[in-house]
Formats: C-alpha cells, structure tokens, sequence
DNA sequence: TCAATCACG
DNA sequence: ACGTACGTGATTGAG
C-alpha cells in the first residue's frame, strides 16, 4: 500500500468505529457538560486513517436506527436478538458526530432497509467499477465477504489504534479460506453475535475443514456421502438453517444509493468550518493532527456545475429521471445551488419526470418538474413491495417492470396514477410551505413546565421516601408496589417481569393513593416538555417553521405519515395540549383555516355496508348520530336516552371499525363484560348490514388474500391464516378497518389535490388524516372556507352518505 | 436496539 | 385457548 498506481476509497463503518471510539475513550465532555467522548474517539481514529491510508475519497455508512434489519426479519426473526444497548450519552453524542462530520466533508450514507455492511458493499463495488481501490473500516467481521483484489478491510481489534489489515493475502493466512467462502463458513458455523444459526453442532474448526476440501456450501451437501456420518447427519438435520443463514449473513450490494466521487473528495471541504467545529468541542489537541490539505484555507468555491446521473432521458425520450436524494444532499451542502439545478430541467420544459427513491424532493426549492408521471418507489409500495426500487443502472428494467404489474391491475393503477403520483408533487411543495412556530413562546413554556416537573417529582419522592427516576418504569413500579405496597391484583405485568405503570393499570390504583394522579400529572408533563416543547423548536428551520416529511409509502392503509417531526400527533385533548397548538401560527399576515370532516370513516362505513338506517340518520344534519345509535340498541325513544346510554353508543360507534370486544367496550365504559357483550349484540341487530361488511371484509381476507379500498387501493392479509390466535384475530380486524381507513385516505389524497387546484387563494400546509389546514389572507377566509367545504362534501358523488366538514379559522391552531 | 409509554386520527 | 380496538411517530430508560 506504500505505491498508489490507482486512487483510494476509505469507507467507514461509521457507528461501528464510533461505537468502539465511545468505548475507548474516558467520558470526555466539553465546558457546558455536552458528552464528547465518543467523538473524540471516533475523530482520533478517522485522522489516524488519514495519515496512514491518505485516502483520496472518504465516505462514512450508517445504520439507521430501528428500520435497518426488515428485511433480514423477514427471513429470521431472531436476527439480532439479543444485542445489548449502548448508554443514554452514547445516543447523545451521534448529532454531534454527525456536525462534525458535514465539517470534515465526508458524506453520511444511511438507508431505510439497509445496513451499514450494505451499504459499504454497495459502495465500494461501484468505486471498484470506477477504478477506484477500497479500504473499509470496521469492527465488523461479516465484511471480510467482501474483501477482493481491489477491496480491503481494516478490522478495529480491541481499542483504537489496534487495525488489523485483510487483504486476500492476510485473510487467506488466517482462515485458510479465500474471501469469497467466507460467506459459506459463516453459513455453517453461524455467528453467535448476530445471533444467526448456521448448523447446529458444527463449529469452526469442522466448518473450515469442510471448506478446505468442498471450497463451497454447496459442494458440501452435493457430496454429504463422502462426508463422516457424525457430520453428516448435523449438517442433514440443519440443511435449511444452513441456508437460512447464508441468507441472513449476506451483504447486499444492492442498496439503491450512487456514489458520486466529487462528492467524497477529500479535499473537498471547509477549512475555517472545520476548525471551527474542533474548536466548538474543544478538541485542540485534534487540530494539531489535522493533515496539511485540511489545515490550509483556500477559500470555498461554490460549485455550480452539471449533475451528471441526477437528471437523465429514458430511451423513450419521453422520461426525465431524478435523484431526488442525492440532488437534495447537495442542495443542503450549499453545492447546488437553486437556480442552477434547475437550470438541468426546465418545469416547463413538457417533459414527465420518473421519480424514485425520495421523489419529492426535486419539488423542493424552485425545482418543479410538471408532473409525476410515474414513482418506482410508491408503485413498489402500492403493489406490495414486490419489486424492490433498483439502482440507476437498473432503473428502467424496475419501472418497466412495475409498470406492467400495475397494469394488470386496472383499479391499483387509477389509485397510482390519479392519487399517489399527483400527491407525491403537492406533499413536496406542502412540505416546501411549512408551518410557522412561535419558537419563544415554546421556550417558556418549557421553563415553566421545567419547574411544574421538579415540583412534581419532588413531590413523588416524598411520599416514596427516596429519590428515583420517575421516568423509569421499572423504578416507579418498585416505588409502587415494593415501597408503597399498593394492590397488584388486576395489575398487569411487563414482559420484563414488573407491573406495569401505564395509564391504564394506574387507573386501576385511583384513590387507593395520592402519588397516583401526581405520577399521571407529571407524565403528561414530561411528555408535552419532552416530545413537543423541547423538540420542536430544535427541528424550526432558518424560515421559522418547521418542515415536516409526509409519505405514501408507510402506512398499510393508504393514510400518510409525517415525521420529524411528526405534525400528526400535536396534542389537543388537554389543556396543557391546546396551549401547544398556540405556537402553531399562522405565517405574517396570513390566516389559517381547516376543513374537518365529521365522523367521517363511520359515515364511510353507513355508505359503503349500505346501512340504510345509518345513512338515513346522516342525512340530517340536525340529529345526534350516537344519541339515535342508543336509541335503537337499548330500544328506547331518542329523547329517554340517558348520557351513560349515548356514551356506550359513541364509543362503540367508534370501537366497532376497529372490531372492538365486548372486554374492549367494558374497559371503555365501565359496563361490564356482560353487559358490554349484550350491547355489541343488540348494537350489531340494529346495524346488521355493517356486520355484514365487516364479517365480508374478513372473509375476502381469507380467500383473496387481500382487502380493498373502494378505489381498490390494496392491504395483503396473509395473516388471517396465522395460527397464533393473537395474531390471526388481529390480522381479521385490521382486514376490517382496512376499507374504512383506506377508503378515508384515498377520499382525503382526493380533495387535496382538488384543493390545491381549485381554491386558488390558498396554500396547504398540513393534513391530519380528516383535517386539511390551509393559509390564507385574512379578506379571503370567508371564500376559502365555503370552496373547502363544497369540495370536500362532495368529494365524492357516487358515494351514498352525506359527509359533513367543519370550517374553522383563527390565527393560530389552537383557535381552530 | 428494544420495550414502555403516550401523543394524534 | 387467547388477549383484549385500527393506524401512526417520538422519546426515554435499560443493561
């Protein structure tokens, strides 16, 4: 490695390193108490990289919390089991890493669905494509698969300074394997780590026997005759697992990212922005390693140039082809900037744009294509995941083929095209809107909830006898039911082991002491302080407002989900929660507005079962749907009905989409289980026809194997023939709501879109699933309100139910 | 990295 | 014979 006839890649396992860095290292924090440990450790190793690999390109894999291992689940749910967690400041520390790592001007690849080993076999197959040598970085053994004449790997040993290098060569040496069987010896001696199983019985010394004389799996169970019978017959009765897990241990190279060289250039990066960086940690003695190229201050030009891969026409001609993400990273680095991206194409150019991966984003900023005409990602989706969305060198291959599968189904299609397409482009461009915060009046409501909770938690000790965390759990449950013995009947446990203190086993304890409304008061104030008080303000762009992420392709139902943050779930039912929704404004000069519609998926419910009665009931707008509900269920005239009898009414009204039990009802009503069983029953005689959609639903499920929207949006429902009970009875339910849900989302992708077309004065900016919230100028919320309104009544005709939308206006959410 | 908890429709 | 309503996302502590 001492001559370089060709260029060098590093590529860093970027948690892995920062995991062993994190370890390494004493807890280092800077003056303010900020953790910085774990950084220092990973910078420390990184700049030793530098000056030993002098690499010409860097790039740095992540995985991504939580949603990384899918797909391996799938083939064995206990991947991974079993892993310990890293403490609280370990977690801390990974936004810091992240800044630093912008400053040092090394890429951060991470994806949904694929692992940080994934993503480096990925990478380093197209830098060798490239002509480019790799050397990755990484405590991690299984990337040994992916060693090869251009490819090595730097394993991280116990510490930090302690590499061990494998090439062919050395790999060779040491396992008596070449790279390319390392796969198939992991497949039959398995790996405790990640807790795959190979071949029960077989170990390491027997594995590479095997190897050495079959070279690959399969050689080995083609030629199990010539094999010693003790062998033989574990490598027989573990063949599948065998298998399994040389499935479960492979890397993908796969993943849908495109390394851009320019962008992981070394020498690519701000000089003054990354002493500034050290500085702001206090990482002096870091700065004096700092390679030469990184210590001198050339001053930054901006690039604006093509963008070669981002933009390209399908043979077809027809096509424009996008990467949206990788557009969009170099938007955020400043590398691009707005006018010059798209300078690459022209919105009115009349060409149709192919989106993948994050196709929204090219909608960002002022680039606008004209129009979806067709989304690998959200046909992947809609279709079941069949087909995974591919790189850019096989993206054609992946658009033809989804969309030949979509056109064999007609009704799927019309939902594609005519709602998630068209939805892709104005989420983008409500996104690109945002919603304005009033940031300070967050700020003290923080401080004042800051002093409520030690008040609280003050409070809580005191009638304990000993301090503790109070949001811990298992803390409280010991404080509870070890300390203060109270009554654990009824209490249900967690599955690890202690009685629960969730909201609803407290209610059990209700009166029985008074530390448990000051535990439920301070919940909900931690939680306001926690998830919205504090965070929200972090998450305000440089405009003020925040910026969610609205996708199709999550839910099962067709709904969308919003995150970081998630504007969906904003309180509302309490006080404490309303005072949130004041810092929700609307931007200067402007107003909001909502459209709400009422009872909206039990409107859906009455029109598609064709409940005759129910229909009948929300055709006039004067009558108390639950009122006339108890009416009929306990067989008195509507005006005997008493509030306990409309209450029962309004909660299975609700529960009954959801296939509530009659256990379910008589928790949320305090009936008991008989009486909640008897009502179900008189509830369902008076409302036959719903049933019968449901139990219809349920039954499609099953023979099908799918459930339907009324547009024919699709949920797969393979597991209404689950034989677990728990999960069988779920997958029926869901069956169930499925329709309802779906039907209520295609409905809400409608009006938007007709919103966004029709009602000019206005500009969308949330969706809450039966909520629209628009802004507007304060001359024209009278004339938006009504075209709401109109539209979204009568968003769709054929359907055989009134559906009703509350107006609502005010300066900020709360008012609403 | 998972489980517990809780915010919303 | 089983746990006990559908769909989401964020934060926290644990080991």
């Amino acid at each position: 490695m001492t001559e370089k006839s060709h260029k060098t890649f590093a590529l860093i396992d970027g948690k892995s390193i920062f995991y062993r860095g994190y370890y390494a290292m004493p807890a280092l924090s800077t003056q303010d108490g900020t953790p910085t440990g774990g950084v220092y450790g990973f910078t420390s190793m990184a700049l030793e990289l530098m000056s030993k690999i002098k690499p010409d390109y860097v790039a740095v894999a992540w995985d991504k919390p939580k949603t990384n291992i899918r797909r391996r689940l799938e083939i064995y749910p206990e991947y991974k089991a079993g892993r310990k967690p890293a403490p609280p400041d370990f977690y801390a520390q990974i936004p810091i890493l992240r800044e630093l790592l912008g400053a040092f001007g090394w890429p951060l690849y991470e994806l949904d669905d694929y692992e940080a080993d994934d993503i480096m076999g990925t990478l380093s197959e197209q830098a060798n494509a490239q002509g480019v040598h790799t050397i990755m970085v990484s405590s991690d053994l299984d990337m040994l698969q992916l060693i090869d004449h251009d490819t090595e790997l730097y394993a991280l040993k116990k510490g930090l300074s302690n590499l061990e290098k494998f090439d062919m060569k050395a790999f060779h040496d040491k396992y008596g394997l070449l790279p390319n069987q390392f796969l198939d010896l992991k497949s039959l001696k398995g790996d405790g780590s990640d807790n795959i199983p190979g071949v029960p019985g077989i170990g390491e010394k027997t594995a590479v026997a095997l190897l050495q004389e079959f070279y690959t799996l399969d050689e080995v169970y083609d030629n199990l005759s010539e094999i010693k019978p003790a062998w033989r017959a574990k490598l027989m009765a573990g063949k599948d697992s065998a298998y399994m897990s040389k499935e479960l241990g492979r890397i993908w190279t796969d993943a849908p990212i495109k390394l851009d060289l320019k962008a992981v250039d070394v020498h690519k990066l701000n000089v003054e922005k990354l002493r500034a960086k050290l500085q702001d940690l206090e990482f002096t003695s870091l700065l004096r390693r700092l390679p030469d190229f990184m210590r001198d201050s050339k001053p930054l030009e901006p690039e604006i140039e093509d963008q070669p891969g981002i933009f390209f026409t399908l043979p077809d001609g027809k096509i424009v082809v996008n990467d949206g993400k990788v557009l969009c990273e170099k938007i955020l680095r400043g590398e691009v900037k707005f006018d010059a991206a798209s300078q690459v194409k022209p919105s009115d150019s009349g060409q149709q744009a192919l989106g993948f991966d994050d196709s929204k984003v090219v909608h960002n900023g002022e680039i606008v294509l004209p129009e979806i005409a067709f989304d690998t990602r959200i046909a992947s989706f809609l279709l079941g995941r069949v087909e995974k969305v591919e790189t850019i060198d096989q993206l054609k291959k992946t658009y033809e083929t989804l969309k030949k599968k979509l056109s064999e189904l007609p009704k799927l299609e019309r939902v594609a095209k005519q709602l998630d397409f068209p939805t892709q482009i104005l989420l983008a461009k409500i996104e690109q809107r945002g919603v304005k915060i009033d940031v300070p009046f967050l700020n003290k409501m923080s401080q004042d909830l800051a002093v409520k909770i030690r008040k609280f938690e003050q409070e809580i000790w005191d009638m304990v006898g000993y301090e503790f965390n109070v949001s811990s759990a298992p803390q409280l449950s010991d404080a509870l039911f070890k300390k203060l013995m109270l009554p654990t009947t009824g209490i249900k446990k967690s599955v690890r082991g202690y009685f629960a203190t969730n909201k609803s086993e407290l209610e059990k304890l209700r009166g029985q002491h008074p530390i448990i409304e000051k535990i439920t008061e301070v919940r909900e104030v931690l939680k306001m302080k926690n998830t919205y008080t504090d965070a929200l303000p972090n998450l305000v762009a440089p405009d003020g407002k925040l910026h969610t992420d609205f996708r199709q392709d999550v839910t099962a139902t067709g709904r969308l989900s919003s995150s970081n943050p998630n504007l969906q779930n904003i309180p509302i039912r309490t006080e404490l929660g309303q005072k949130i929704r004041r810092a929700f404004v609307a931007s200067p000069g402007k107003v909001l507005v909502s459209g709400d519609y009422s009872q909206f998926e039990l409107r859906l419910a009455a029109a598609l079962a064709n409940d005759e009665k129910l229909i009948k009931i929300f055709a006039d707008d004067k009558v108390d749907v639950h009122t006339l509900t108890a009416a009929e269920a306990f067989d008195v005239p509507p005006e005997k009905v008493t509030p306990t009898q409309r209450r029962a009414a309004k909660v299975i009204n609700f529960g009954v989409l959801y296939g509530m039990s009659p256990h379910g009802l008589a928790v949320a009503t305090g009936m008991s289980y008989i009486e909640a069983r008897d009502f179900i029953e008189k509830y369902f005689a008076a409302r036959a026809p719903i049933r019968k959609y449901l139990d219809d639903a349920v039954e499609k499920a099953k023979t099908d194997g799918y459930v339907e929207t009324l547009f024919g949006r699709r949920r797969l429902t393979p597991d209404v023939h689950a034989a677990n009970f728990v999960v069988r009875e779920a997958a029926k339910r869901a069956a169930a709501n499925m329709p309802l849900q779906g039907t209520e989302a295609d409905l809400m992708k409608m009006a938007m879109l007709k919103i966004e077309k029709e009602v000019k004065n206005a500009a969308q900016i949330l969706q809450i699933h039966d909520s629209i919230l628009v802004e507007c100028d304060p001359e024209d919320v009278k004339k938006v309100g009504q075209e709401m309104k109109q539209i979204m009544e009568n968003i769709y005709p054929p359907l055989k139910v009134r559906l009703k939308v509350d107006i609502k206006s005010g300066k900020n959410w709360s008012e609403l």
